[in-house]
DNA sequence: ATTTTTACCCAAAGCGCTTTGAGACATAAT
DNA sequence: ATTATGTCTCAAAGCGCTTTGGGTAAAAAT
């Protein structure tokens, strides 16, 4: 047995291109042997070597040119596949001028909170990169701000492209970006009908009015929202649809029943309880995140109210995987849109971007259902 | 004024490196300009060019190697930073063959749930990282599995290093890592005193050990467990601590208030309410994650008992800024650990082993504390 | 038989950096 | 005056890939 692998590592050695069927097995972990300890030193001259071609040659066929014939590109192949040849990436990187590489920045700010739509948003589009053979190359935090980070990437090439997320208003990043002529896309947007640059958005300010108008045709008057801080884009957009709803019925906005903040249980359970104690209560609640609404219940149900009864209850669900508003009870009346699948979908729009420059650039409105479950009720009843 | 811009510029044209005071600040926008519009061709043999020096000496100059003379070596220094200069990165990496990047890959499973966990302590890697100039390569999902991406970068040298996250009990990664002879680090580990590889580790056995002696002391006989899935290491060390401190006060283990499992709001509620509606309910119940308890305290609250008096409560608290235990109602008491800041450490014994490869393999154990606070109490009063 | 086409393949020149090995020019020691 | 010792600088050779601009031989067309 011991003799036989022996010959067989001895034929490899010797370059042999085929092997009987009887030691295929045998060959097999030899060749991934081979494969670990070569591993290092097999570059494409190394390959080219082996298989008696130049290394032009071989980086065509490996690449598809149509220059090389169908036999050859085939030899290429299995002999790469074989020794385990992987191009190395910087040699590429520099030689192409392109990284294959994209770059998320994770917003933490002064409050070092890592919002966790974030890393759902990007595992989504990282799918979506690895099926192209991009990588995804994540800053957070440090000393270096985002914008100085967005220079270094168009300087050096770092980074084929980035993607901007939580867009504030005033945002001054997607200004830079355009002057770098920094592929990128935009995961929200400013304003109403940006489009200087690509985006992809919810329709935030709709579902918001949705939600809203739901609720008044139930019979609410009196309706409160915890939000997110108001100078991100997408909580001001849905504050917007959330007054257009009201004044739709001429119902006056109280601001005492409004909170902007961070989007964290405790600050749901605070301001749901504050404003649930006011003397004038509301008798129904929106919230920005289900975050806010693990808080809200604990409030509500200290305070000895009933969800759907006493308080209804809206909240916007980004499909996180392990805050199911389906699985509440009483179940949750959502506007829902899966915050994984926009970021995919960014991650495509931007290879595309990439891809083709010149191409017009995209803008997506998402639609955003509006699923009524059991947490809305009749006012009053 | 646009003539004085004009001069100044031409002054920067031909070479002058000082501007006197007064038109400093035209100076500066002129060079942000040129940074712009030049960024693209601002190499290094330019910034020679600029310099009246070779590349060489200009390369040696701006890493800090002493051939180089003080004088010669500012000159450097300000002229690559009034022109904007940076290094083209994958010039650099192919150069020196270091990436000067960490690979981390999110374990995103059958289940596509990520982890909010995950996106923390890899929040606070990122930010050592970016402290020492390197930056963070994140994987998830695709076709390829974590093997083979670990295997590419070997292969390629993309990354310098690697982060392994939530070792499962016969965790493959750690052998094919040391095979590859690619740095990296656990954060966890397989079983007590492993030595053959680099980890940081919480005491989740002591943790939980600690948590249910509280529990025994305080006069609990029954108690529950809410945990991890249990082929986690994290998970099954929980569960030893739990046993032993059951066996120590020679209580039986009975495994219909055990629990192992994802650790989602649903789970938690739907197995507290499962453990807490059994005939002969636990009087306390350990949750592994502050996510389990948000559905606990529903459950909780669902069946009209009440937390700190007809049931304990105790969880493990990785800090998630999102969800904390102090502001709950009653408080929480928690065996608490910053995840981020493990994040942060492990970036750090992971940078140490890159520079120096042949030191002694880091292990850290963190202690992790028992917080008590008030949802603990003594049983049947 | 000669030219044109087609199908393959290669040598060599980059990409932008680091690093080696050595040279030039001072200053200090013989 | 000569050799040693620094100090500062440079030319040139890579790193491993892609890409340009041919080149060769066989098949097809003239």
């Amino acid at each position: 047995m011991a003799s036989i692998i022996k010959t067989v590592k001895a034929n490899f050695m010797f370059e042999v291109l085929q092997c009987t069927k009887s030691n295929f097995a045998f060959a097999t972990i030899i060749v991934s042997a081979l494969e670990v300890c070569h591993s290092s030193s097999m570059n494409l001259k190394e390959l080219a070597k082996h298989l008696n071609l130049s290394p032009t040659t071989v980086s065509r066929a490996l690449n598809g040119y149509p220059e090389v014939g169908a036999e050859t590109k085939r030899r290429v192949d299995a002999e790469a596949r074989r020794l385990g040849y992987q191009p190395n990436p910087h040699a590429r990187r520099l030689a192409t001028g392109r990284s294959h590489a994209i770059g998320h920045v994770f917003p933490n700010d002064k409050t070092l909170m890592i919002d966790p739509l974030f890393s759902d948003f990007v595992s989504g589009a990282a799918e979506i990169y690895a099926a192209h053979g991009f990588e995804v190359m994540l800053h957070a935090g440090g000393s270096e701000d985002e914008l100085s980070v967005y220079r270094r990437y168009a300087q050096g090439g770092a980074v084929d492209g980035v993607v901007v997320l939580g867009p504030r208003v005033n945002d001054q990043r997607i200004a830079l970006l355009n002057k770098l002529k920094l592929p990128f896309i935009v995961h929200g947007r400013l304003d109403e009908s940006e489009d200087n640059y690509a985006w992809l958005d919810i329709d935030n300010r709709r579902a918001f009015h949705k939600a809203t108008k739901l609720l008044t045709d139930l019979g609410h008057r009196r309706i409160g929202i915890i939000n997110g801080l108001e100078d991100m884009t997408f909580a001001l957009h849905r504050k917007q649809g959330y007054e257009r709803a009201l004044s739709d019925k001429g119902i006056h906005l109280d601001p005492l029943i409004t909170s902007s903040g961070l989007m964290t249980e405790e600050n749901g359970y605070r301001q749901s309880k504050r404003i649930l104690q006011l003397a004038n209560r509301p008798t129904a609640l929106l919230l920005s995140s289900m975050l806010l609404v693990s808080g809200a219940m604990r409030a509500i149900n200290e305070i000895g109210l009933h969800i759907g009864k006493d308080v209804s209850v809206i909240a916007h669900d980004d499909g996180l995987p392990f805050l199911n508003a389906d699985g509440l009870v009483p179940s949750l009346t959502t506007t829902r849109s899966s915050i994984r699948a926009a970021g995919s979908r960014v991650a495509e729009l931007l290879l595309n971007i990439i891809t083709d420059p010149e191409a017009e650039k995209p803008h997506e409105l998402w639609n955003v259902d509006l699923i009524v479950r059991g947490s809305t009720g009749a006012v009053g009843v």
